[in-house]
DNA sequence: ACAATATTAGAGAGCATCCTCTAGAACAGG
DNA sequence: CCTGTTCTAGAGGATGCTCTCTAATATTGT
């Protein structure tokens, strides 16, 4: 007993993402999201409460897709170092099969207005990081390497080097190479094998690498 | 025979420096850089023909004072190895030293509203990008790696990698820790010491790529 | 002292945006 | 058909920002 839809959330999301890849944090104003999905400015707001609630959802829902299939690859494999290089491949093929939500990656949570964000949202987003802080740390200590500096390390190889790549193109507008998740995997392959404290030996499995 | 200035550009190009690094790149407005420093906005358009010279010149002279270091650095050793290490511990303790600047360094051009820079400020843009260019291309060189592929891994070796690192701890609020320069230094000596096609060896040898 | 000039000072127009508010349209169930 | 709910539709106020314009002011050279 009601009137369907003609503009459910996703595809306002999906807009804000548009104008996020475009123009910025910055551009995805309520207006801007209305026009791009030929709605009037109320639909938007009949959906979210205000601007902040947009930022918020458009920032998680794309870090929580992301996640999914990181996670996964993380998991993919019980010898650490091959669950690493699964994970830093991922980084940059999901990059590649989404350009835009990819340039959302690159902003932080501040960007997308975290100080407004309501309780909800803050704790989705905690939810988030707490389990990539620990998945990591695990991973670290998989490697026999533990401490705070070493996990550190750890999410330079596996998140911000594959990171830093796909910014690199999108930045500069070229198309990510063919040859890119080869090149992240390597270089990840590199900083594991030199984790401070250890030089090279497998957790549980033989294999360097 | 003119009246001294009140407030000159450096004072309010810091001003800019202060805001982008709270608010990013969309907080540098005219109000805000002239509250700031305590002057009315017709001072401010006194000395910038609009805002999109403002954000030109803070973003110019922000990259052009960290690459006088920088180059400094990458020049600072004949045996490129090293030179690279410096290079990466310039990044991180530049970062250390200047970290309203730094923060503006994670930025990219196109934040700073490049689409609408003036002639000038483009030719100045890309002066320093090409010399960026060259170093890293002749450092790979000197390595025995040549190729977009090996310069690209040059690139997240020496620029990417340490400002990951910086961005990590920047985005975080917490300050850099002591041993961040040491931690770069070694990711960066990973990176190199694995470069596509080579595994290790002096400058000027014969090379595979 | 006087003229010339660089600069401050700030009001206000023009514009975009955020958000509110009211009115009505479309549809499910009785 | 009629009722109730969900949603569209878009006008309009409030706010904040960019930029312009006029007037006043401080300082130097003569």
């Amino acid at each position: 007993m009601a009137r369907p839809p003609r503009f459910d959330t996703d595809q306002l999301l999906d807009a804000a993402v548009r104008q996020a890849a475009a123009s910025g944090p910055a551009g995805v104003t309520m207006s801007a999201v209305a026009k791009d999905v030929g709605a009037p400015s109320g639909s938007v707001y009949h959906r979210f409460p205000g601007r902040s609630a947009l930022l918020a959802e458009v920032w998680l829902r794309t870090v929580e897709r992301f996640q999914e299939g990181y996670f996964t690859a993380l998991e993919s494999d019980a010898d650490a170092r091959r669950a690493g290089r699964a994970a830093a491949r991922h980084v940059v093929s999901w990059s590649r099969a989404h350009p835009a939500e990819a340039a959302l990656l690159l902003y932080g949570a501040e960007d997308f207005g975290r100080a407004d964000w309501s309780e909800e949202h803050l704790h989705r987003a905690d939810r988030g990081s707490r389990r990539v802080r620990a998945a990591l740390a695990s991973l670290a200590a998989a490697l026999g390497a533990e401490g705070p500096r070493a996990t550190e390390c750890v999410a330079l190889a596996l998140i911000d080097l594959p990171l830093s790549l796909v910014r690199r193109h999108l930045r500069a507008g070229t198309p990510l190479p063919a040859h890119a998740e080869d090149l992240a995997e390597e270089c990840t392959t590199a900083l594991l094998s030199s984790l401070p404290g250890r030089t090279a030996s497998p957790s549980k499995a033989p294999a360097t690498g």
